[in-house]
DNA sequence: CTGACTGCAAATAGTTTGCATGACG
DNA sequence: CGTCATGCAAACTATTTGCAGTCAG
């Protein structure tokens, strides 16, 4: 999903497009890595653009309930990241050492999902997943 | 998994058995529910333990490492929180009404695993899975 | 005995809120 | 123009750290 089509979607909704969450979707669309708050307000901060810390965290709490974002859950810490943005539906793959984020989007939960319902009474409105091991590259390097 | 088990888990491991830890552990396995820190410590109070706060944190932080509780990540605040005592693999079940925690363990998910590693070239160690949803109780009394 | 553990206080980190000012639509 | 958005400062919550005293093994 580019930054226009996430400033769109807004737009669509009755939200105002400020010079400050355009710079905000900016950041976040040209990123491939997950990125914490305080990461988006710094990047904006080298370009040089004029932000609040605050307005990224209200901005974030937007787009977040526009579902345009979305959240994810990395170490022990369980500081929510936040990955580039989606509008569908997706798991991530994170790497413990470099912290690379692969996505995929086929979780196969259905099944498993359908039992639970069955089992517990529960309705189940959305999941969680995600695997955590060590990419590729970090194969490699490390020992 | 017992409080008496546990303790028996970390005198293994060389740590000391102070009445602070065992009773932190007791809060904990008697509790069906998911626990905060926080929760943790005003039920020790209630029960005229004197314990601080920061016992508790590094006796969690203890516990987590030996692999004696798990943390379950619930709501759109990521707010770790304990569940009971585990050992074994398994996930959580969350009702976003009323916080009840249903446990299941098979999760069928060797063959994502597989795929994932095959496409990626990750090596895989862990994963987090929950579901969300609204328990049968929650789903009669609210509309 | 002695190193591991506790607990206070204070520091730190992350996030939220009140409120006056500013600007999108 | 009116309303929603911004941004500062300050409040707040959760967690961590320094350090002196204490206790389990």
């Amino acid at each position: 999903m580019t930054g226009k089509a996430i400033a769109a979607e807004l737009r669509k909704n009755g939200f105002k497009l400020t010079p400050q969450r355009r710079a905000i979707i900016e950041v976040i669309s040209a990123s491939r890595e997950h990125l914490t708050p305080a990461d988006i307000y710094s990047r904006l901060r080298e370009k040089n653009e004029g932000i609040g810390l605050v307005t990224v965290y209200r901005t974030l709490e937007m787009l977040q309930e526009n579902g345009l974002l979305c959240e994810i859950h990395i170490g022990d810490s369980c500081r929510s990241y936040l990955t580039r943005v989606g509008g569908y539906h997706h798991h991530h793959l994170v790497c413990d050492v470099c912290g690379k984020v692969v996505d995929f989007s086929d979780c196969e939960l259905d099944k498993l999902e359908n039992r639970l319902t069955r089992e517990t009474g529960f309705k189940i409105n959305r999941h969680l997943l995600e695997f955590m091991g060590r990419c590729n590259k970090c194969r490699q390097t490390e020992v």
